[in-house]
DNA sequence: ACAAAAGTGTTTGCGCTACACCCATGC
DNA sequence: GCATGGGTGTAGCGCAAACACTTTTGT
């Protein structure tokens, strides 16, 4: 261990930080991404209790003792739409001071991509309205931060595009790559070249040609599906 | 709002998401780099008191109530250099249940990174080491979760270093290119062109020349310093 | 004057982009 | 059988990597 200064202890003043545990909430809120009809969908929920009870705001709760963030996220999500074994990615963490009117509250963002026909969506607790709404027509007055939070989401949403593919179920089990070209040119807003897409998803080497064929299309597209066996 | 699902209340059953406060500590851990000797090195702490005592681990501390987290890991590098308005980035939240051994415990890491012969280290309160350490000479068995924690900022730091150019002040004040050079080679583990790199870094348009030139080296290489009126 | 480091352009190769036709299926 | 969408290859261009010599200064 060259080179590195250690300093005993020495009699100075105490530490300002202090090793005592405070009083917070803390809560995870989900920005779930759906697609549908060619249509990047974020769902929104509003409330008939607590605070911006007349604003949409994202799904989110708060986290309990006996659980992570990954849990919170997934207990959430599961409250609202009834889907398991959904994958999440931690986005960023907001602790702005007055970022919740009344009391302190700390959340952290995650995502989380489904496809709404797979998971109808159920009112419970305090959930008065539950709505998918297109990404271009989000209410400007959300409760809290959400904005910011969605904003935030939906730029870490398109940079994992660039080089991943897009992970979570946002097509069916089996799809075409017209549809899944789609998806990519609706997350991203432009239009790709269906010859140099289709080069770029295939040296990725995550797709599995499943032999079959979409029916009702014409052409006779091929179905894949997605490798299991490859990780990221 | 075409286009979308809107369900009205009806009486189900709660939601399991409740919205009451949970207590908890959350804390901000820190890893700080520094740049010394062609090596990046990173900053650990002994504690005399709490968990892990014998271990060195990331400077860290509990937020309180009346600071954001980026304020609380100003508190917490304030309190062990003395440094002040450094440029942090947060890495990421760590929430496992047992990351604690005794309570619960959620972090937000942060890096930052400094050059430790502007910041005499200074041990205060429970800390009774300070050390900078060589990134290929980290002990293994640091306290809590705090190697996954550092493997995770050194690669944030590492990906934010192909298109942004380091922030913070890994470097003096005025440098030389091939300062940077090393800097860069040295953070990333590999061997870079000259020509290439200066190419790469004129274009990004973020170096001043200073029109001074660093005596005391053969070539008379020109001292380059940050411009401030660039963003990002 | 000699050694050491700084500074400077050009060529090459690769990857991304642009682009048009044939084939399969639905109707 | 005709219209619609699916599937395929190639040429050009821009960016990044490879590469060597001259200039400046220290000793």
């Amino acid at each position: 261990m060259s080179n590195k200064k250690v300093f005993e202890q020495s009699n100075l003043q105490n530490l300002t930080v202090n090793t005592d545990s405070f009083e917070c909430s803390i809560t995870t809120d989900i920005a779930v991404f759906g697609y549908v009809d060619h249509r990047l969908k974020i769902l929104l929920t509003k409330r008939s209790v607590g605070e911006f009870t007349d604003h949409w705001m994202l799904p989110g709760g708060v986290m309990e003792g006996n659980e992570t963030l990954k849990d919170c996220a997934s207990k959430v999500l599961v409250a609202l739409t009834g889907v398991e074994n959904i994958h999440f990615e931690q986005v960023k963490v907001y602790s702005a001071i007055d970022r919740h009117p009344i009391k302190r509250v700390i959340t952290v963002s995650f995502y989380a991509m489904i496809r709404p026909e797979n998971h109808p969506l159920f009112l419970k607790g305090n959930v008065e309205q539950i709505a998918w709404f297109d990404m271009d027509e989000i209410p400007k007055n959300l409760g809290f931060d959400h904005s910011q939070i969605i904003h935030d989401a939906y730029m870490f949403l398109k940079n994992n595009l660039k080089d991943r593919l897009v992970m979570g179920e946002l097509l069916p089990k089996k799809f075409t790559l017209t549809e899944l070209q789609g998806l990519y040119e609706d997350i991203l807003g432009l239009q790709l070249d269906k010859r140099n897409f289709r080069k770029r998803i295939f040296q990725m080497d995550i797709l599995k040609n499943t032999g079959e064929v979409k029916a009702g299309i014409k052409g006779g597209p091929i179905l894949y599906e997605y490798r299991v066996d490859k990780k990221a």
